[in-house]
RNA sequence: GCGCCUGUAGCUCAGCUGGAUAGAGCAACGGACUUCUAAUCCGUAGGCCAGGGGUUCGAAUCCCUUCAGGCGCGCCA
């Protein structure tokens, strides 16, 4: 609806200069937006403000010129008027709301979608966490997140990969192998002091236990050296299976796991220095070799390979990263922990020296989680392995809830998470209050089959005419809406837009129920009410598909 | 010290990338089930948009600055 009125307002634009009522031909972009009150019509224009400067002319003079050259060829406006310092304010016609719902239901599981994307390859990198213990709640939001954002960017068009960077190499692999390997030795009755910088979770014990069952004689044997690199392998396989198995639990899967380790055997991380180094991006200092980050705006340079040798994760990272735009991936989106906010800079700069555009890179800063309980928080901590993991809160509260509040602020706002209020079946906890509209509208259609003998809701117009209270016409309304939260949520890449928008839908939706009565005596009336909620139901349902939460049938 | 993020009702947060009189939920108070699911609804009350400057027709939104909180500033990942 915003964009024909869009396009109406610009052609009266240009007939407008044409016919010289208007002397300049350039003209701002014409925004359209929705009054908040009533009284300023169902849409509203601020052209004829934003014009004044170019045209050198009142705005409301520019409004009345506006408006005389507006062709309404499909009667879709009922009235107009110049408001204030110069607004247009935009009335519809009932007709053209019940238009736009029939559009809806016939748009069905694709509305909503903009073809923003045209097909374009991009990625969505996201939890990526080290094979080093499980998932925790902080992973889950950025899980949600991700997976979110994927869902989001597919529908509007682009072609989306989802991808898992697997950081299965580098000291903390060998930390991790180390802690198992002395567990072990535990295991086998040496007392040995557990150094504080291992990993001090249970699991460490139940992987010193595993590998033990399965070659614990034949790794006694071997040098201590090969022995760690052996525990760190079958550790980390482990622990990534155990990642992989919780995300699927809660509803998320990738399509490709991407190894660290798998850079350096294939000597791309070296190509990378090399070539770097050749073109100077890299150079040699103080024993070490550091990448020239402050060509590209980072505050300091950064070492790639340090004095004894070793490279830097950093290193891989660079080389990770021009490989994602070598496998053809225009635009690439790493979701983060916000405690790696510093990193930035440097994998930007890296993306920069690789030839690529600083805004083919983009990365979603997902901040922390508190975890409480009642409001008293739950502490948290990796090194001690006192954590809740994400399997402990997706088993307690359901995968609905969690994935939904996970979702339920901007990614960049800390999130508290209570975990009895997530399991509450209330108004406190807007996952029911949103699926609720699903089972309800389900619960009528079900009750319109049994008792009013209707088998199949096909829309017509004579129906959806019948469609004329204030509560009905604003429903639709707001769905007509969704189509331009969806394609905002794409393009900033903020899926509790879309979830504030179920929200305000299903409020909308039960103060309808308790006011109006679908099923009636009046077969007409009946039939477009229906047409109406099913609609409802498919928004409802198309978007809390986005969000990876289930709209279930009862409730 | 430097960088990033946050600051909006008692609490938790939205605010459509500058629009008209600032929006929800919770908590508080008062109402609505013989009804298509009360996991719901209706009403009342609640504000110096952290403070101060600027930019313009117009600012919660953009710029500068101060204050408060969070996170980060390794040849760790």
């Amino acid at each position: 609806m915003k964009d024909i009125l869009k396009e109406m307002i610009l052609a009266a634009a240009k007939a407008a200069n044409q016919c010289g009522a208007l002397p300049n031909a350039d003209f701002p972009d014409v925004t359209v937006e929705l009054p908040k009150t009533q009284a300023h019509g169902d849409y509203s224009t601020n052209l004829a403000m934003q014009m004044a400067a170019s045209q050198k002319m009142p705005p409301r003079k520019i409004a009345d010129i506006l408006l005389s050259h507006l062709a309404d060829e499909n009667r879709i406006i009922a009235k107009t008027e110049i408001a204030g310092p110069g607004f247009i304010n935009f009335f519809i016609q009932p007709s053209a709301w019940h238009s736009l719902l029939i559009n809806i239901l016939e748009t069905d599981t694709r509305f909503g979608g903009t073809n923003i994307g045209k097909g374009r390859k991009l990625q969505v990198e996201f939890v990526s966490a080290n094979p080093t213990g499980p998932l925790h709640v902080g992973h889950g939001r950025g899980a949600a997140v991700g997976d979110s954002v994927a869902n989001i960017l597919s529908f509007c068009g682009y072609d989306v990969q989802r991808e898992y960077y697997v950081n299965d190499s580098g000291r903390q692999i060998r930390t991790l192998g180390l802690s198992v390997y002395l567990r072990l030795r535990q295991l086998m009755g040496q007392t040995i002091d557990f150094p504080e910088d291992c990993y001090q979770g249970e699991y460490i014990r139940d992987l010193a236990r595993e590998i033990q069952k399965k070659e614990g004689a034949a790794l006694e044997k071997k040098p201590e050296a090969e022995a760690v690199e052996n525990c760190a392998r079958f550790a980390a396989d482990s622990i990534l299976k155990g990642i992989d198995k919780d995300l699927i639990d809660f509803g998320v899967t990738f399509d490709r796991w991407y190894s660290e380790q798998s850079l350096y055997d294939s000597g791309q991380v070296d190509a990378v220095l090399q070539e770097m180094e050749s073109k100077g991006s890299v150079y040699t200092k103080d024993g070490a070799k550091w990448f020239r980050t402050t060509a590209f705006g980072d505050e300091k340079d950064r070492v790639v390979v340090r004095e004894n040798g070793l490279k830097t994760y950093f290193a891989s990272d660079i080389a990770y990263h021009q490989e994602k735009y070598q496998r053809g991936f225009e635009r690439v989106i790493d979701v983060w922990g916000a405690d790696h906010h510093g990193y930035i800079k440097r994998v930007t700069a890296a993306i920069e020296a690789c030839g690529r555009r600083r805004d083919q890179f983009h990365v979603i800063l997902v901040h922390l989680v508190n975890l409480s309980r009642e409001g008293v928080p739950v502490a948290m901590s990796t090194r001690s392995g006192e954590f809740v993991t994400l399997q402990d809160v997706v088993k307690e509260v359901g995968r609905d809830a969690a994935r939904f509040i996970f979702l339920t602020r901007h990614y960049e706002s800390p999130l508290d998470f209570d975990l009895e209020l997530a399991k509450k079946k209330t108004n406190d906890n807007p996952v029911y209050y949103v699926q609720y509209v699903h089972a309800r509208i389900t619960s009528i259609i079900r009750k319109g089959r049994a008792e009013n003998g209707i088998e199949q809701i096909d829309w017509d117009q004579k129906s959806v005419a019948r469609l004329e209270t204030p509560e009905e016409i604003d429903l639709i309304k707001l769905l007509g809406n969704y189509p331009e939260v969806v394609r905002l949520s794409a393009e900033l890449m903020e899926p509790h837009r879309i979830t504030y928008y179920l929200m305000e839908l299903a409020a909308a939706f039960h103060g309808y129920y308790n006011r109006h009565k679908v099923l009636s005596d009046d077969a007409e009336l009946t039939k477009g009410r229906l047409c109406l909620i099913l609609a409802v139901r498919q928004v409802i349902r198309n978007g809390l598909k986005l969000l990876g939460v289930s709209a279930p049938e009862k409730m």
